[in-house]
DNA sequence: CGGGTCGTTGACCGTGATCAAGTAACGTGG
DNA sequence: CCACGTTACTTGATCACGGTCAACGACCCG
């Protein structure tokens, strides 16, 4: 409402990090000039199309996956409102993932250059996106850790507890219990399992007294023990931004 | 030997992408003014420690990894000489994870702020950094998709072409049959394998006439059926500059 | 109503883990 | 030069986690 553009919630995640200067501001607000609505299960782009755009997320939930000839697939990561969604294809000629939509919502495309002008006008800006790139790295990180060396509950914990910091660093009030509009499908492609073992392995995770379900949501009962369970690092919670170019620079 | 400095991989490495001008090459230099000599089975740094240094490997072959608390070990990038070490890392004021020498070899660290050099006096060395490090979050990517939904036989696969591929870009010559000094454990937890199923599998594909193997050493036979094998895809062959800011700006 | 998607449940199976013993290669010190 | 310890790799036997397949139920929307 106000000037000071706060209705974006992709600057209010930049600002969560760092402060912002209004040059800085207008440098973003141009990310998120055109949007584009989509619905539920549709797709954005395939792997293979051109990789000449990225997106800001306004509202809605999508996710990037990886597809094999035979119809495996790998969800890499699930894309919150606020979050730049393209940069690990940033160096690519052709996407290397799919983009679909997990509830209905809004994208704002941009294109690469339009990062050009951050690089060249604002090396403070350019500190905290490289640095932002290198947290999904980190988060992707611990995905490859949870699937290549922990258990079913093990890594479903890690998915909830993910998933619960990334939409607190908009939504600093979220409580234990949220929605999660994904299928289990989904949700087990993201973790190397199947949508059957998913199903079961919440189960498990209800009678261990961990977490409870409603129909599109859970809560995260013992907080504590899920990250013990999993060995949960949050790695939203702050970054290092000593190293960073001052304010004007 | 010649002023041009290409006695540095990895001014070498970034040449392999880009045209550079001698400014740019004057503030990569910068990067490797110090050395430091390790032996195999060296730990470089810690899971913990403070995080202030990056590293340019000049020789040896050296891993990161991520270790549970119980003994899991997860190996998520094996560096080679010209490889940045620690981009992952930039964010965060304690190291993510830990590295170590899986050979005798030599490291050049600088400390994080020398990027702030770079971004702030070549935006076209800042989108290489960037798209480098986004290569690397491909690749990354592609090993969870293979953690998570591949057999062992097609991870093994994969992990030996990427290795093929990345050793091409410093050595463009290097024929079918390379060195791999890492221990079966080590690929192991690269992997989500045990050694001994490592060991089973390599077996595998000997016996398949897909690779051969002499102590230390790996002979990759039949590149295509590998690469068919797995869906490789090698994200190093080539970046999109097209959209980097020009030479001198 | 009817069709589609999503989640649940049960029976069975297979890949890769685990455990343990044995072998080979290597460097070190005597 | 050999004895020794260490590390790496191999082999075999057994086991379990999670996959696969199939049927069914709940829910939603037209």
């Amino acid at each position: 409402m106000s000037e000071q553009s706060s209705d974006s919630c992709f600057v209010a995640m930049m600002r969560h990090y760092i402060e912002l200067d209004s040059h800085d501001e207008d440098l973003l607000a141009r990310l998120e000039q055109s949007e584009q609505r989509y619905s539920n299960r549709d797709v954005v782009v395939r792997e293979g199309d051109s990789s000449s755009k990225l997106w800001v997320v306004r509202s809605g939930w999508f996710f990037s996956s990886v597809n094999l000839a035979d119809g495996r697939r790998q969800v890499y990561r699930v894309h919150f409102p606020g979050d730049v969604i393209g940069f690990p294809d940033i160096a690519f000629r052709e996407r290397t993932s799919t983009l679909e939509a997990a509830t209905d919502g809004w994208l704002c495309p941009f294109p690469k250059q339009a990062l050009d002008d951050i690089f060249i006008r604002s090396s403070r800006l350019t500190a905290l996106l490289f640095s932002l790139g290198m947290v999904n790295q980190a988060v992707v990180l611990d995905r490859l850790r949870s699937t290549g060396r922990m258990s079913a509950k093990e890594r479903v914990a890690q998915f909830l507890l993910e998933l619960q910091s990334r939409l607190r660093i908009t939504d600093p009030d979220l409580s234990s219990e949220f929605l999660v509009p994904l299928t289990q499908e989904v949700i087990g492609d993201a973790l190397g399992l199947t949508n059957v073992y998913v199903s079961r392995t919440l189960q498990a995770l209800v009678s261990d007294g961990l977490i409870e379900r409603r129909p599109g949501r859970v809560n995260l009962l013992h907080d504590e023990e899920l990250r013990r369970l999993c060995g949960f690092i949050d790695r939203y919670a702050e970054i290092d931004t000593s190293w960073f170019p001052s304010l004007r620079n």
